[in-house]
DNA sequence: TCCTTTCCACCTAGGTGAAAACCT
DNA sequence: AGGTTTTCACCTAGGTGGAAAGGA
């Protein structure tokens, strides 16, 4: 029971597992308190940014420049090199971090970069203002967040995780007749806040860095009582992803004491375009044609006029001479489905033709629309204590909205944060990007908290702070081959394969350790051989200890 | 330079990797090569055991009892507890192992046992004799190995893997007039051995217990050089699943000194009902009943004479009295989809519906037709010499296969096993189950080199013969929650997905350490939502390492 | 002749917005 | 009247065996 006494973290979590079907009768309760608070505080033409206090905090490390500006780059450099969590300090590294490998790996003196992938056809949605579609069921986003990521250590293991905060603590309404967004009142209570970790963490950095990390499998639900794992938020509110890189420092469940290491640097990143708000159905029609336009799985409505030679487009085509009946082959009927395979098809009900920037449909916003000014994105240069490096993010964000005592977290957990801008030379894949970028190091006592640990066993913790989750990477999905939603237009209708840039399966380098810390005689050669996309696969010869002389030596992570 | 040169097994895979494209030329070559071996030995009527020496060492760990026992179970003790890797002899336990976790945990004692699911329906085809599809790109087993596990430490991290044995080094062709598999010749050149690691893996043992084990993702492929990581097999050839249970002991990053640690326990279980045949197009027509009968993916050539309103019974209904063109209004084409969703739906081209086992199709096969007879299944029991456990499986059955040097390593290599049956007594699912069972403990020094090591940063050794793998886990589909292949006759049309044991997302405990392990105070919750099936969450709130007060504790695994 | 490869129709599984129904 | 839920047709993506073509 001593054991359990250090669980309160399980205890609850079965607590609540168990009352989630008494909880579904609360549901409506939720709602209603919900909507008691939403007062009309009257329309407010430009979302200005009033809530500058209560937004910028989740925005300081968004990238400085403008939002027109794709390359920029967010330096943050902490004061504490990584190597101080090596050893004493951080014993917990010690047995990680063995004497033999080379401890000079530079990952003390990283600059992590992140670059928005596809940010041209976010910029698109920005400038008309995003909408992003909640069910009960989840729903994805689109376009979905997909980052490229450059300087990590290529050693180091890393979660890549994705929150979404609230940009301001406003509700919002879409006046059609304006075609504006406009302040209806206060943001609702805060929904219980959930963290997506990317299904491939943890994964080497040079995992990481190899491919674009795609968060397309993400689902956004409006059911506060989601048991589904999806992200919770407010309908009708305004949000903004954020891409936080982790690292895995295998201490926290190999270190029976852990002192309260010094801070090393934040690991937050978020990028202005990506700004949206929640909607359980589209608002703005440009947003319903845009999304039409670009998202593979909406092409079934599309229209836009060439290749339109659908069902529909058939049966008015053959309606045109002989109205309701015509003489069919069944040669004809295999080919239905496939007609509206090609590049579009069209639909009867939708709106005729209409690029999404045509005229009669741009309704004059909205650059700003978010609420987000040039100050905002100059903000976020901060200084201050050394105990939490996220300081000013969800923590801060909602003690702030929710007027709770976690406020004295935001003062007691400052960042290291440090900011410089860059220039704009990251066209990856050539895509236009967005990029952020900051030093890591090590990671706070906090974050170890929150940190799965794949290798549990023999897990043990000398102080009541510390603890580790395993194997929590379960079903994961293989979100790095979802699609590629080029944001070119030209390429909209083609979706490609988000795809290693190493390409094949044995074309590629393996993880971490596989390439420059493995050591292993020919005779024992191993055969990691990780699918593309989908297997992982060891040379069986070594399965039982043993490969033959003739062991063919592939290895591969895509 | 130092470093590189001990990692052979890099330097090769990048070099295979470059000469991939090189290599397609040379594939005609292999081919040749291949036939070139085919000799026709003259038809075997029965395909006896005259392989027992030969294939007997990859049958040694299977059930004992004869295939109509389904519920027998197979425990195979070692002599030397896991205890025994503990501190000195395996220093790399030590600091996993933390003294303040109680290490009373009884993953020393652990009767780890492995059962089939679905083994009713693996049995009803390996009484016509099954036959699975090999492709160049790849193509999924049906049945899909499916299993479930007990007796392991729920604390530790497992890998759990598959790989597929050659059950003799023969050559099979099928005689149609006779309906029978008939010995063609010796067995081709072998192919690269590959191994699937389940895309789950590392998991907790309780993690792995919690759920049927899936490997339905697994793909098979004639093509050698195969860069996709599917498991390559010869065509016309017999082989055998083959299950690992794999201790994820994170010793071997941590260990700078790793000496050979003694035998701890086999960790291989295979079953014989799960024989196959490997063809390009099946031979036998109840296989392709059966399989049509069974797969969901099949549904379409389905003719089971119920429900049998598809398109071509309405052409055939229609043709009766206007035999090629009838009038068709467009109110009968959105329905064509529609109509191919139902139980069945027939096809003109099928066959009449016949059930398969109708006797118009059952040939008066072959019980015996794998080359399993019951004195197989009682040969699993061996002792040997204490260095590896893995004698009697793939590195011994390749060394014989291929008259390599290796042949060296099964007579240094013996197995502790020693079987005993039990009762029927996993009905677990309600499914019909065989299982295997024994015990495990550690690993042995050449298990620990193919295992990756989600926790490389620091990995170090100061033997030749250590290395680990990395985040070899990317891009891992959601193997477990494949279909449910319902052994079940009435349940074969409808598919159930493999589900945890306990459901939903907030409705089961998290994985290894969740329980009874982590030690956080309230104010510190951790909240790792991991998706039933797609996702994996943080609580967001502490992921600034910061949580706020009134934090909703919850987590989960599936 | 025997086996392999390729293409295809037909499925499963699930991601879209539209539209209607529903709710407050 | 405004927001939410449900259902649906239409997609993407990919797993089936059949049939025909290909190949040795």
């Amino acid at each position: 029971m001593a054991e359990k006494r250090r669980s309160p973290c399980t205890m609850s979590l079965k607590a609540h597992a168990f009352s989630v079907e008494a909880l579904i009768g609360a549901e409506k309760q939720q709602q209603q308190k919900k909507k008691r608070k939403r007062v009309e505080d009257g329309a407010v033409e430009r979302v200005a940014p009033a809530d500058g206090t209560d937004g910028a905090s989740s925005l300081h490390l968004q990238q400085p420049g403008p939002p027109e500006l794709e390359h920029s780059v967010c330096s943050i450099l902490t004061s504490s090199p990584c190597e101080d969590t090596y050893g004493v300090v951080k014993p917990g590294n010690g047995p990680c971090r063995s004497p033999i490998t080379p401890p000079a790996v530079p990952s003390q003196t990283t600059l992590v970069r992140v670059d928005l992938q596809g940010a041209e056809l976010w910029k698109r949605f920005h400038e008309i203002g995003t909408e992003m579609i909640i069910t009960k069921a989840g729903r994805r986003m689109f376009p979905a967040m997909r980052v490229k990521i450059t300087g990590l250590d290529p050693h180091q293991q890393y979660y890549i995780a994705m929150d979404i905060l609230p940009v301001d603590n406003k509700r919002y309404r879409y006046v059609y007749h304006s075609s504006k967004w406009m302040v209806a009142g206060n943001a609702d209570s805060p929904v219980p806040p959930r963290v997506y970790i990317h299904p491939d963490s943890p994964a080497s950095g040079e995992t990481w860095m190899r491919q674009v990390i795609s968060f397309d499998k993400l689902k956004l639900t409006n059911n506060e009582l989601d048991d589904q794992g999806h992200i919770i938020l407010h309908s009708m509110h305004k949000y903004q992803p954020r891409v936080h890189v982790i690292r895995k420092d295998c201490g926290e469940e190999l270190s029976p004491v852990k002192p309260i290491p010094v801070v090393e640097g934040e690991k937050a990143f978020s990028f202005p375009e990506t700004i949206f708000t929640t909607v359980t159905a589209y608002q703005n029609q440009q947003i319903t044609r845009l999304k039409i336009d670009r998202n593979p799985f909406a092409k079934g409505f599309r229209d836009s006029g060439r290749n339109r030679m659908g069902l529909e487009a058939l049966v008015e085509s053959y309606a045109f001479w002989r109205p309701s009946l015509r003489t069919l082959t069944f040669e004809d009927i295999p080919g239905i489905p496939k007609q509206g395979s090609g590049p579009a098809n069209s639909h009867a009900h939708m709106l005729p033709g209409s690029p999404c920037s045509s005229p009669a449909f741009h309704i004059g916003a909205n650059s700003q629309l978010c609420g987000l000014t040039p100050a905002d994105y100059s903000a976020c240069g901060r200084s201050s204590l050394a105990l939490n490096r996220y300081s000013t993010t969800l923590a801060e964000t909602y003690s702030r909205l929710t007027n709770s005592t976690s406020e004295s977290f935001a003062q007691r957990t400052p960042s290291y944060v440090g900011m410089s801008m860059n220039g704009n030379d990251n066209d990856t894949f050539g895509c236009p990007q967005t990029s952020l970028s900051m030093q890591i190091s090590g990671m706070s006592p906090q974050l170890q908290y929150i940190m799965p640990s794949p290798t549990s066993n023999g897990f043990s913790s000398s102080q009541p702070h510390q603890s580790s989750y395993n194997a929590f990477r379960l079903h994961s999905p293989c979100a790095l081959y979802g699609y590629n939603f080029s944001t070119s237009p030209k390429l909209a209708s083609s979706p490609e394969r988000v795809l290693s840039s190493q390409g094949s399966f044995l074309g590629s380098s393996p993880s971490g350790t596989m390439t420059d810390r493995q050591i292993l005689p020919p005779v024992e050669g191993v055969h990691l051989l990780s699918s593309a996309g989908q297997q992982h696969f060891f040379d069986s010869r070594s399965l039982g200890g043993l490969t033959l002389p003739s062991s063919q030596v592939s290895a591969h992570m895509v």
